[in-house]
DNA sequence: CCTGAACGCGTACATTTGTACTCCGGTCAA
DNA sequence: TTGACCGGAGTACAAATGTACGCGTTCAGG
């Protein structure tokens, strides 16, 4: 697995929309934004650039117009990322963070029983090792 | 309030060590830094001086060195943070963070159960309101 | 009293990031 | 057939970021 650079904030939200919507041309990615926040056709068009630059990203021509697909799996990113933050911003320990998101962000009820059960298996598989 | 602009990678590490030490001399946030990953005593200095000119952070001559203090609380910085994350990397919701975390990084059985616990608690809460 | 190591300061600078303007080829209606 | 238009490529550029060099000052040892 290579080591690709990080991606910085405004690629990492034309990533996500690539990941959604794998294979895409620019377009497409475009007009898939939200509409708050929009940005730029152009602006998105040099972030998908440079996401296959970085090696995130691969785009064939197809006839004029280039198809831009995903490469790296959402899920390493997101690994990268996260531990990218936690180390930063919490010396890498990851339980203060749980712990502001639980307590600061509202969590509802059904998810807060979704992560309960959820630890609640893991537990169970911890036990039986 | 203010709005501050948001912190770099950078700044955000040396904003912590300033949070664990506030307030101190730029040597001594230097000094601070854990072995690996260490970077220059200028480096410090321009990012102390960045978080000053950014709000985050407060200084006063003494003599002939400056005294960094910690300006804006940590928790609300954490949270400005994760919350940029959050809505980048997963468009705001905050679940799939969770998952990642429990699922991805490791997590001490301990720390499984104090989760459970500080979820136990907000459950009750939740139900007796 | 002189000198070099340790200090702290400010300035500097190459990269990366965010954002967009311009130019080009093909379409389609008048 | 032609000019208004759309989609796309590439280039451009200011601001933010990461990183550090050089300069004046102190202070202890020679």
């Amino acid at each position: 697995m290579a080591k690709r650079p990080a991606l910085s904030k405004g690629e990492m939200v034309v990533a996500r929309l690539l990941w959604d919507n794998t294979p895409a041309t620019v377009r497409q990615i475009h007009t898939a934004q939200p509409p708050s926040q929009e940005m730029d056709f152009s602006t998105v068009q040099t972030y998908l650039r440079r996401l296959e630059t970085k090696g995130y990203a691969s785009s064939v021509l197809q006839g004029k117009t280039r198809i831009y697909s995903a490469k790296a799996k959402a899920a390493a990113v997101v690994k990268a990322t996260v531990d990218e933050l936690v180390s930063r911003l919490f010396g890498g320990s990851t339980m203060p963070l749980m712990r502001h998101l639980i307590e600061e962000r509202s969590v509802s009820s059904d998810e807060l029983s979704e992560l309960r059960q959820l630890i609640e298996r893991l537990e169970k598989e911890r036990s039986s090792e």
